[in-house]
DNA sequence: TCGACACTTTACGTTAACGTAAACTTCATT
DNA sequence: AATGAAGTTTACGTTAACGTAAAGTGTCGA
């Protein structure tokens, strides 16, 4: 028995609010078990928090994410077509990555000049402070 | 005189809706001249709808992009204090652009496994059939 | 000159992802 | 027994990023 966690820790160690947490269960992607009222999440529901958080720090829906997490769940028990089906779309998610990997290094390289062309500015700022003394 | 374009080849061509290109413009985003009424678009507003839509595909908002813009605009003219703090504002773009690249990266590993889970799970249904006949 | 088509403004509607307030219940302490 | 901390449900509010409908303008080819 791995341990367990209450939804405030869940909530403080990745810095969501309760509110999120409950709100991602209310929408299917999070199922934990509860004792009375209370809900207990599991090392697999973190694992699944990790998952939800880095999705949308990658700009994926939580409808997105919700239907990887679905699709995952039936290949466990999957049918041909449901395994063919998550391999068109884990093909699918490859290309988005590769895409977002192209623009990051875009963006990054606009931030290099971006960078050089603040510094130069900088450098003839400084001059003109050494004439006017 | 480079070229110029209308709000429909800038639509088609980056395949948004002339509706969004509108509210960008809206937004403080976009500044194309006109002729009358009609906007027309110059090279820089096609590269600065570029930059949108590639910031949008990092899950920037449309207020952070904005953010940059005005930055970089003032930094044109700017004084040591605005430099300094488009520096600043480099340094925190590129740590985010990081984070991103760690998770595509963590991503990719689990597409990975969940790809060869699936395959593994394929040749099993194999298997099965040529048992079965 | 007459459509037809691309463009325009104005303005209300919509969806996603929560925030926030209200009004409880449980449980551990004092 | 009472207080306080952490949890719960219910439900209405909010913001971003457009969609969409309505009604008008401009201009070009037949």
């Amino acid at each position: 028995m791995s341990r367990t966690y209450s939804i405030s820790e869940l909530a403080s160690e990745f810095d969501v609010t309760t509110r999120s947490i409950r709100f991602y269960e209310d929408q299917g992607l999070l199922h934990p078990t509860r004792r009375g009222q209370t809900r207990i999440y599991s090392s697999k529901d973190r694992v699944r928090l990790k998952l939800i958080l880095r999705g949308k720090r990658l700009g994926f829906s939580l409808a997105e994410t919700k239907e990887l997490f679905d699709l995952w769940d039936e290949t466990l028990s999957g049918s041909e077509k449901q395994l063919n089906l998550m391999l068109k779309t884990i093909t699918t998610k490859r290309a988005e990555l590769e895409q977002q990997l192209n623009d990051i290094a875009m963006v990054q390289l606009e931030l290099d000049s971006a960078e050089t062309r603040c510094r130069e500015a900088l450098t003839e700022l400084q001059q003109k402070k050494m004439t006017a003394e």
